[in-house]
DNA sequence: TTTAATGGTAAGTTTGTACTTACGGTAAGT
DNA sequence: ACTTACCGTAAGTACAAACTTACCATTAAA
């Protein structure tokens, strides 16, 4: 697990921490949506919404691109990758932490 | 991806989305360690490392238990297979979009 | 060209929270 | 018994950030 200046799943973690961002996330789970549809039900207003996609877009969590008039997002796969790795590694460790605890219960038996 | 009143992986995310939380997070993938171990040079005072533990612990990514006077933290994996199990769902959908736009260019081509 | 729809940004406020110091409490050495 | 090491919690502060309203820009439709 190397160390960079700004780690890729550093702001994504960051991004995901925050509930509103994780109900605008769950939203595009479903299929892509425009900025103005992605506001309606969510109890903030639309200029929110728009600077927690920043965020979401910063950290590589959405794309977006014009139609239009229009602003769509979906869901960028990049950001999610990155933060299933990083927790792949901890999971590893855990793994091997069990295994040696295994072998250990079998030496004794 | 069943929604309940407060998900598993919810305080997972609040967790991590801190910084120092995963530094001491990432201090513990090597071994466990006591809290005055975590502490040591860390930028903050062992009374904020304390509270981050609190909300790690709470959140199941880590484990706590007393040794003598120490109290040894270790990684708990419940937490992490959480929020493992959150990202998939997303990635599932990114493959199915994937997949679909595949059959789309293949029709076209 | 006017009107309506979409949405980004600026500025200011407020709330949450990540910190600090101070204190008390427990367990293990001496 | 005293001292030392280890640690959690309370109380208060300071800063980050999640909001708001107001405004302007762009595009499409009338």
């Amino acid at each position: 697990m190397k160390k960079q200046a700004t780690s890729s799943y550093d702001k994504a973690f960051n991004a995901l921490g925050d509930p509103t961002r994780r109900a605008i996330f769950e939203k595009l789970r479903v299929r892509p949506l425009a900025v103005v549809e992605i506001a309606d039900g969510l109890p903030v207003s639309r200029p929110a919404v728009s600077q927690h996609l920043k965020v979401l877009k910063d950290a590589r969590l959405i794309r977006v691109h014009r139609e239009g008039t229009r602003n769509l997002c979906q869901i960028d796969t990049r950001g999610v990758l990155a933060m299933r790795n990083y927790l792949d590694n901890f999971w590893d460790i855990a793994l091997a932490a069990f295994k040696q605890a295994a072998e250990k219960h079998k030496k004794h038996e």
